[in-house]
DNA sequence: TATGAAAGACATCATGT
DNA sequence: ACATGATGTCTTTCATA
């Protein structure tokens, strides 16, 4: 679909870590001429394998607990009802600044990645609502204790 | 914890958004002076607010389809080998580039987002590299169909 | 902490190898 | 793909309030 080498990789890569690296700062890691560097960037950016660049909000501002629920809905009478109940569902949480993220999978399950202060408070959240939501099949909470990869997901999910 | 004021937060919204605006387009959109967003930007920085900047990879280097793989490991005889066992699991899943997040909730339970092609490669993947893993008490996968919020961290996450 | 002005660093582009 | 230089823009610093 997208043809990268190893130069573009590189590049990708420490923009990944840190995207204020100026052009010279690139070039001087990879050696290669700034001139070179100012091309390759110039076409990932047209290529679209670079979206865009933005910020990683820190630890200071990042909920301290998060846990992922899932939520599946039981199947109503009337078939047309699932979808919209589903998305309503969806749309309620999505409004909420402390949920980080939220999805469909299938027809009738939710999930949904939930930020708080502490364990407390976000079972309190989560008892009052979405266990009050009506007409589910189950809930299930996974707090989540140790990230493993991919860690820095909750920086760049935080609202402001 | 951190005192953020108007400012701070709409610096921070536009940088999340477009994290190449220059200070000087900042300063114009926000009415102020090159000078003092500047200054907010070095003290957002060293209050750590902002963890780092980034970037975002583009659909052309994503995975068309994600899937939330749960996992629950069977409890051992021997208490200390399920902490082993499940750190074993993480670590080998945190390795494969298609694993794009991997975390623990308690004791037994692993929680992975994983990528791929399509449904096919992916529940695949999923039988060949997981299903088979020995111990397992239950595995449960959510193909992700429909992202509410939160959408951009495919992007945020792939690995290059 | 906020601002204005000035100096230095940088990206960008054109041209040529 | 790489080199070089010219140009304008941006960042950064510092003095001041």
């Amino acid at each position: 679909m997208m043809q990268l080498d190893d130069l573009d990789r590189s590049i990708l890569r420490l923009l990944k870590k840190d995207a204020r690296l100026t052009i010279s700062e690139i070039a001087e890691k990879l050696n290669r001429p700034e001139s070179t560097i100012h091309f390759r960037i110039k076409k990932l950016l047209e290529k679209g394998a670079i979206d865009h660049y933005t910020i990683l909000l820190g630890e200071a501002l990042q909920p301290k607990k998060v846990a992922l629920v899932v939520l599946q809905a039981e199947t109503p009478i009337i078939e047309d009802f699932l979808e919209r109940y589903v998305n309503h569902i969806m749309r309620t949480l999505a409004m909420l600044s402390n949920v980080l993220f939220v999805a469909k999978s299938g027809k009738d399950t939710v999930m949904a990645l939930i930020g708080g202060e502490n364990e407390e408070s976000l079972e309190a959240f989560i008892d009052e609502n979405i266990k009050t939501l009506p007409t589910l099949k189950g809930v299930h909470v996974y707090f989540i204790d140790d990230i493993k990869k991919g860690e820095e997901l909750i920086g760049f999910l935080v609202d402001v």
